[in-house]
DNA sequence: CCAGTGACCAAGG
DNA sequence: TCCTTGGCCACTG
């Protein structure tokens, strides 16, 4: 597999979590979680929702911007991390 | 080929 | 809960 191919296929796992939940960058790039982030932090769309994207024990990589979208789309947190039990998107259905 | 680097992860103390 | 440690993997120089 190309570098390209794996990069949509991350990218398809992000804009396929629905507003109100999460995922961790494990999910959406199972076996490198680094290279979602390194994914993110390169593109520049918009309209990706890479806010729902956190760390495995719902803390925040992007701070209190990222906190203030996912506060919008209503996403429960306890403290300063999202509360996984409830907002993360089941990847075994 | 090797070393450094990351919007990471899991286990321990 | 907060830190540290060792381990990932892809990418870059």
């Amino acid at each position: 597999m190309g570098r390209v191919e794996r990069e949509e296929r991350i990218l398809e796992r992000i804009r396929a979590t629905p507003p109100g939940f999460v995922r961790t960058y494990g999910d959406v790039s199972p076996g490198a979680p680094r290279v979602a982030g390194a994914v993110l932090s390169a593109c520049h769309d918009e309209s990706l929702p890479w806010h729902r994207i956190v760390r495995a024990d719902g803390t925040l990589a992007k701070g209190g911007r990222q906190r203030a979208l996912l506060d919008a789309e209503g996403v429960p947190f306890r403290g300063s991390r999202v509360d996984m039990r409830i907002a993360r998107v089941p990847d075994q259905p």
